[in-house]
DNA sequence: TTTT
DNA sequence: TTTT
């Protein structure tokens, strides 16, 4: 049974970086991909997907994009259904990306404020290793070495509400 | 932006067909997606996607596949939120179908109720045209003729309340 | 970089297994897969797609499915350059298959050969283990064990020119 | 029969736009795809597919893309063969697109040369459209109206040796 | 309950 | 609120 989606569009916020109880990261995140068509009144509509993406894949998301940036996902549909607040039943259909390609951060072209990772100029920045320029590789979040960094919600990776049930593998 | 989602899986139950008060055909279904993987307790377990499509396609789907068929879908995914019943915004994640491929009706090996089409068995068909088979050729939808059916629910092609809004072009 | 490929198709001829010199198995097969649309002359034509797949996925292909079967492909396009026999540089385009879903054996609904495995008729078939019924399944070839066969030709293994440079992992 | 391909990566060289006797517009152009992984020798390769997009989309990506852009594909694998001028017979693998998206034109980021349209500068562009930048839309050829051009390749429209037998429809 |  |  065949299962496979190809995404490109730009997170309507910044990622949500979660862990599991046992300690594997989690991240939550929308893409909206704008439709190829009109509607009636002639206005571009967009649709909003909801992505999860496992383990470090999701921490560097995290790490390098963030709200507006524009992203390649490859994945998987998944429906899930669970109890609501309000004792119903919720369905929920959602993306499982195996991977994220980084093709552009918001900002990267206007020095503006690069992802989360940093708050000095891209300008100026003299690390060597500038993910966030999608001109310099559109690479995989897959293969990165995680990187270090002075956030304290990615670093305190304090575990939240999340079965590991959840996990794909 | 791109957004492109391939599925093989089988209908969950026969395709709903409804009109438009323009008359324009449109089907929903549900195709489960088996997982290729087991989950903890070492059952594999299902996806169950929502799908729509639109015009002859979605009336060939009607005619021709029903609970239980194997079906391949060329899509995309799509996000809608309309008022509930209760007053609440809901929110729905479903694939708008570009072309469906017919892999195996239901009952096509062993002989049974080969779709909604018929009712005689399928060793005496002498029609001639026998879509419900996959093995003379996986055709695809868009490309078929409608054919004459004496299904009552297709011929009334009744308009329900279903809104031209919705159509993607 | 994104780079997926969704084939739904049937075997133009028997995939070819074979054996790396480190006992890596390897496959090849071509898929045909009819255009949705037909030519100037009214034809429907086809494009015939050739493809690899490794590893157990590659024995299972070669276990259960031959000439006919149909069969969906998950995978990436591969380009690659070498030597001709005649010194010229060849450039060849396949798919590298991730995973190979099986869905009807040639035969499957006639009652004729199904695979390569076995030359009883289906009818008498007393296994118990019928992978090429796509009925039963549609499942994919990497969870599948490798079933005892009496096979000379898989079982034999044999060495062949086949670099490991060509492994993708 | 389902046959699906999306790649995102950056173009080898310019599109090469050419018109069929008829004056259809056809363009050539290849992608580079890295490879997700790197070989056996720590380096990471990339896939080189050609491609082919028909009409107004093949302008459109002549007109605002060029060498080193970066788009995404959509479309089909296509398979054809043909008499070499040496009288053997060639097949050739290739990707028909149904629709480009421009994801970032080579320069867009550091103010060079923004695709063949123009020879002045992107920082004094005047004209209000300027599609090569990747930050402002990621629109998709399909939709976009073909702009006035002064580029003499473009304009003169010369039919050249290409049958409307390759033509998809 | 949305991005450019 | 699910298919084989």
């Amino acid at each position: 049974m065949l299962n496979r989606v190809v995404l490109v569009g730009r997170l309507t916020k910044d990622p949500e970086l979660r862990y599991t109880p046992n300690g594997v990261a989690v991240a939550n995140f929308t893409v909206a991909v704008n439709r190829p068509f009109s509607n009636q009144q002639g206005e571009r509509e967009a649709d909003f997907i909801n992505c999860v993406i496992w383990r470090r894949p999701a921490e560097n998301l995290a790490n390098y994009m963030s709200k507006g940036s524009m992203i390649g996902v490859d994945g998987r549909i998944q429906t899930r259904n669970f109890e609501g607040q309000d004792g119903k039943r919720v369905f929920m259909t959602e993306v499982v990306a195996d991977s994220v390609q980084f093709l552009e951060s918001r900002g990267s072209n206007q020095g503006g404020q690069p992802g989360r990772t940093s708050n000095q100029s891209q300008q100026t920045n003299q690390s060597g290793f500038q993910p966030q320029q999608s001109n310099q590789s559109g690479f995989q979040s897959q293969q990165d070495a995680k990187p270090k960094s002075d956030n304290p919600f990615e670093d305190s990776g304090e575990p939240v509400d999340l079965s590991d049930d959840d996990l794909p593998f």
